[in-house]
RNA sequence: GGGCCUUUAGCUCAAUUGGAUAGAGCGCCUGGCUUCGAACCAGUAGGUUACGGGUUCAAAUCCUGUAAGGCCCGCCA
């Protein structure tokens, strides 16, 4: 149990009760204490009566015993503060050590079984920096969901069917015949060839080497779907991100899930037939306009296989998150809408929309376009600062926030980057170790650190300045499961970003000015122990943003 | 015209989701290594939280209006 969970049980038992509204946060500043409550002035409402008055009962009725707390004060207009012993932040220190790489982890997968739908993009070129965005905030999200307790999977689903996967399968076959020196006719809407080219020639070059094997447009098209695919997911998974599952779109429909859906839909009365296709009432379901399910010409469209892929979800899970770009915010009352009409509970579906990346090249602001060529792949900037800068960058902005991306910036970010500030903190922690000299055991220190907080008593014993520093470090380091819980409740990964770069400012600001390896046994066997405290922390806060936590560096 | 998202220091972003004096990094300037890693630390400068109104003990945060910007409004995905 933390020392704010034991100080809410004290606050709890003066109040007889309402300890629902009592919320304990950490102070700002020293001088008002190190933990505070509002609920003196959450009271005084409903009783009607003076908040200093509440807060000043509270301040009578709660004893400051000087081992879990060591001060309390009442400030206007009606804040409780309070001064953490420094026995009850040994005795955390201790649970931290003993609960080392599981520190902030939900001891058990106890919350909801969430299934996390990310990148999808067409398997129809290079994933491009807004792909990228996604690919680092959904894995993000995923791990810490699944820090906090959540039971959750991940998967891919590919956009394997329809107009998108024809113009690619036609713009390879026209390459194709191109090499072979034929005139062919070049669609405007074909998909660059600078883009198709390495692909169509690795398959060609290969079908040449096994002359029995005749390449029809159908193989090609095919064969180059695979060879994307599987070059996203090399891509992707050099970036440390892996799914559960890899879902086709072209399964649901030969599975006849797509049409199962159209049939339910149809029975529901939510559709109608008009100019030969069949509509879905969007409107009725709040939307801005109707929206075609099956076209004129009998070929379903991307959002009927959106629901039937829902409902396939919903078969495995009970809430669902998916990731969507900004640009496909207008699906989601549609999709939302026949959901709900065929009984599903859409407030178990979460979309996140990852709002878009644009560019910046020489303090100019551009598009990002296919077509002008401005693209910047994952693999361009990857290749220039490494999977843990570019996780790092792209992890650091709240989905909600558009992003300008600099690829100057980017790419020059190999030294300036934030993350390497926190690597730092962890790289200098297992530095520290490796001082240790003789008379001094790693393993039996750390051992003593799992038994008493009489260990860490020492930390205390030093002079203001390295008092404070100290401190400040123990309670951030304590905060941790916390901000685990808070950045995934708001489904926020760039929280703890933050978090370990204050954590390492601690830290770095502890190291200044508190000498961790003197003469002082006891002293140093403390701080040795807190190091580890720190060392651990951060390793599990990266672990979560999947970025690597280096011994050296 | 309608819908979604956004606006905090020169730039990139925080602010424990309504708390007390809005904080970091980069960049500028100044200082700190004969002792555990200077990829670090300390200090200086930089703000009417886009703007107006409202809600209350308390607003960057909630409501409302205005302005600016991004995205969408296809029988593409």
């Amino acid at each position: 149990m933390s020392y704010k969970q034991k100080i809410h049980k004290e606050i709890k038992k003066a109040l007889n009760g309402e300890s629902d509204l009592v919320y304990l946060e950490r102070t700002k500043l020293k001088e008002h204490g190190d933990v505070s409550t509002n609920i003196a002035m959450v009271l005084a409402k409903k009783q009607k009566r003076n908040p200093l008055d509440i807060a000043n009962e509270l301040k009578e009725k709660i004893k400051a015993d000087g081992s879990l707390i060591s001060h309390i004060e009442v400030a206007k207009p009606g804040f409780v503060n309070f001064v953490v012993g420094d026995y009850a932040l040994s005795e955390s220190l201790v649970e931290v050590i003993n609960i080392g790489d599981k520190f902030g982890f939900a001891p058990e997968k106890s919350k909801e079984e969430t299934l996390v739908e990310y990148v999808s993009a067409n398997p129809t070129g290079d994933l491009h920096i807004g792909h990228g965005r996604q690919a680092v905030i959904g894995s993000c999200l995923v791990n810490l969901l699944s820090a906090a307790g959540y039971d959750v999977k991940s998967e891919f689903y590919i956009n394997d069917f329809g107009e998108q996967i024809q113009n690619l399968s036609d713009t390879a076959w026209a390459i194709h015949c191109k090499l072979n020196g034929e005139n062919v006719q070049w669609k405007e809407d074909f998909y660059p060839e600078d883009l198709l080219l390495p692909y169509v020639k690795k398959i060609v070059g290969a079908y040449c080497s096994k002359p029995q094997q005749q390449l029809t447009k159908e193989i090609l098209g095919q064969e180059i779907k695979d060879l994307i695919l599987k070059s996203q997911e090399e891509l992707l998974s050099s970036l440390k991100i892996s799914f559960d599952k890899w879902h086709s779109e072209t399964d649901l429909h030969t599975r006849g899930e797509v049409k199962n859906t159209l049939k339910k839909l149809k029975e529901s009365g939510i559709t109608y037939e008009h100019e030969g296709a069949i509509w879905l009432k969007a409107q009725e379901l709040g939307d801005v306009r109707d929206r075609v399910l099956v076209r004129s010409d009998g070929r379903s469209t991307y959002l009927l296989a959106d629901v039937a892929y829902h409902i396939n979800k919903f078969k495995r899970s009970t809430k669902l998150i998916t990731l969507w770009g900004a640009d496909h915010h207008g699906q989601e009352v549609g999709l939302k809408g026949a959901l709900k009409v065929l009984k599903y509970d859409e407030n178990k579906l979460e979309i996140i929309f990852v709002q878009m990346v644009s560019l910046k090249k020489e303090g100019q602001e551009i598009k990002m376009s296919k077509r002008a060529g401005t693209v910047v792949t994952v693999d361009e900037v990857l290749n220039e600062v490494g999977p843990d800068a570019f996780r790092y960058f792209l992890v650091e902005s709240h989905p909600n926030h558009r992003m300008i991306f600099d690829i100057d910036l980017a790419k020059k970010q190999d030294k300036d980057n934030p993350v390497y500030y926190i690597q730092y903190a962890h790289a200098r922690c297992c530095s520290i170790f490796r001082q240790i000299t003789d008379d001094i055991k790693k393993e039996e220190v750390l051992k003593k650190c799992t038994i008493s907080p009489d260990v860490f008593m020492y930390l205390f014993k030093a002079n203001n300045q390295e008092y404070s520093a100290t401190k400040s470090l123990i309670l951030r380091i304590l905060d941790f499961p916390e901000e685990v819980l808070n950045s995934a409740e708001s489904r926020s990964p760039s929280r703890i970003a933050n978090y370990l770069k204050e954590l390492a400012t601690d830290f770095h600001q502890f190291y200044t000015v508190c000498r961790v390896i003197s003469k002082d046994i006891n002293l140093t066997e403390a701080r040795l122990g807190l190091v580890e405290t720190v060392k651990i922390t951060i390793a599990n806060g990266l672990k979560i943003l999947g970025i690597n936590a280096p011994e050296s560096m």
